[in-house]
DNA sequence: CAGGATCCGGTTAGATACTG
DNA sequence: CAGTATCTAACCGGATCCTG
């Protein structure tokens, strides 16, 4: 194989971690897909109570870009006060793979760094 | 269930989802780990070669971040002009599953968006 | 070759206060 | 409740040039 160049399978593949990472991208939005997926639904404040540390601003945008790339859809409901819901699209389920092989690959870093 | 707390090892796995989202945060590291999956090793410059777009302060700087929480191994060897090899650790390795999820979902998401 | 030094602009994210 | 407004500090990442 030639050292200095990867094949089109490769190549493809990396442009599908770049993607994924691209909307990926943030502090937070991980966290927040995961969040939804054990969860169902949630509702703006519970989402920012389970979230530990994000600004309300911050959450907002990111629940707005997530929305922009069809991965969670938001929900009013005219209740009074109104309530919002959000939740995951199927296409942001179908994220779940990745995110708990990233859940499952984190819990057993942090305890192979406690051993330390 | 309770609607306002979620169980401890949801709790946990979230924690680990940060935790791999935080190693691997910024726009390259994936990119990078996956390159290193693939072909096993690289050097520097063979290593900005297959990134594209990376400048060399950037990809300097995210291999220091990588080594520092041993995902990848720096190994210089002192041929004339020296030489320096990056290698993923078992550590790094593991993270393999995360990658390949990332890529293929990346994959199947873009043939998705393109038929819109 | 493998990076470091420097400069710089844009984005990100945090705190706090406020609104319909 | 579900956000927006404002302000700011930090960081990120890009370009270019430089060095052992």
């Amino acid at each position: 194989m030639d050292k200095k160049s990867l094949s089109e399978d490769c190549l493809r593949n990396l442009r599908g971690i770049k993607d994924t990472q691209d909307l990926l991208s943030g502090k937070w939005k991980t966290s927040i897909i995961g969040a939804l997926y054990h969860n169902g639904k949630f509702r703006f404040m519970e989402l920012k109570r389970h979230i530990d540390g994000i600004a309300p601003k911050v959450l907002s945008k990111e629940l707005k870009d997530l929305e922009m790339n069809r991965l969670i859809t938001r929900k009013v409901r005219d209740t009074m006060p109104i309530t919002v819901e959000y939740e995951l699209t199927p296409q942001g389920k179908s994220l779940n793979k990745v995110i708990n092989a990233m859940g499952e690959w984190g819990v057993r870093y942090r305890e192979l760094m406690m051993k330390k």
